[in-house]
DNA sequence: TGCCAGGAATTGC
DNA sequence: GCAATTCATGGC
């Protein structure tokens, strides 16, 4: 079924899939402003903005039923106006920035799964480096359908020799992680769809127990995965490198000197990192 | 060429 | 407890 909807409010589509088409794994046409998502149920829904920023409209394609296009609706939270959010950061140290990237949303990703072992693989590798080896992850263990590349299932992780993923160039360390929890996924020990019903504290502290899952990891699985409105990975490299750059400074802020503007950025610290994201991008 | 990369675990004191 | 070291390889 193919269902067409407008937005009653700013919504810059073409700004969040030009992000999206940087990690290879994603497919997204930029020209014709489309992206096919795979769906847990097997097809490939398309999502195609024909409208624009001011007047925000979008055809659904291929979907099942009405619920893969609520589910498509709530992974790019076009149920949520941006607007309040902007207007939370005027004024801040991060105003122009917010006007800049006026109502950019944030996507959540389309596996849950998916999202950490990115996440394991990104750790500490340049994101060129780190676009390949996932790309190479997915391509080499996930299969395609409708000429689109998905996660592999758990199983068929958990049940790869570590000789395996250091065929693709993963370091030994970085491949037991990636195995270990796909055991534990695979096990049912640890169930991530569960996770959804949790805050962020809990889903932290359920994340972080397992070998290779630090707090950057566990922020990122909850802002990109789960889609929560209140993260800020201070651990990580990008967001220092941009607030370097918003603040002038000549090295990287310390975490202190981040955390330091958490009371103003709150409730809304996953989008502070978003649009700091996007400015180095 | 050497340092750094959208970290985390391990070791050392 | 917390700081230093290790991991592993491509990118620039």
């Amino acid at each position: 079924m193919d269902v067409q909807f407008t937005l009653p409010y700013v919504y810059d589509f073409d700004r969040a899939i030009v992000r999206l088409a940087g990690d290879p794994v994603n497919s997204v046409d930029l020209q014709s402003r489309t992206i096919r998502i795979p769906m847990e149920e097997g097809n490939c829904v398309t999502l195609q903005s024909i409208g624009t920023k001011q007047l925000p409209s979008f055809i659904v394609g291929n979907a099942i039923d009405a619920i893969q296009i609520e589910k498509v609706k709530s992974i790019f939270h076009f149920d949520k106006p941006l607007d309040a959010i902007g207007l939370h950061f005027a004024g801040t140290d991060l105003g122009s920035l917010f006007m800049e990237y006026e109502g950019t949303p944030l996507i959540k990703s389309f596996s849950l799964y998916g999202t950490l072992m990115k996440s394991i693989i990104h750790q500490q590798l340049n994101l060129s480096f780190s676009h390949t080896l996932t790309k190479r992850f997915v391509e080499s263990f996930g299969e395609m359908v409708d000429d689109v590349w998905r996660y592999p299932s758990p199983e068929r992780i958990a049940a790869l020799d570590v000789l395996a993923l250091r065929d693709l160039q993963f370091s030994t360390r970085k491949a037991e992680y990636v195995i270990g929890l796909s055991q534990a996924i695979a096990e049912g020990t640890l169930d991530l769809e569960q996770l959804i019903g949790m805050d962020d504290d809990e889903v932290t502290s359920k994340l972080v127990a397992y070998r290779g899952v630090g707090p950057w990891t566990a922020q990122g699985f909850l802002m990109s995965g789960l889609g929560r409105p209140n993260l800020f990975p201070l651990a990580d490299i990008g967001l220092q490198n941009a607030l370097k750059k918003v603040w002038n400074m000549d090295r990287k802020p310390s975490q202190d000197e981040m955390r330091t503007r958490f009371p103003e950025w709150s409730p809304y610290l996953s989008y502070a990192a978003l649009y700091l994201w996007h400015s180095i991008e």
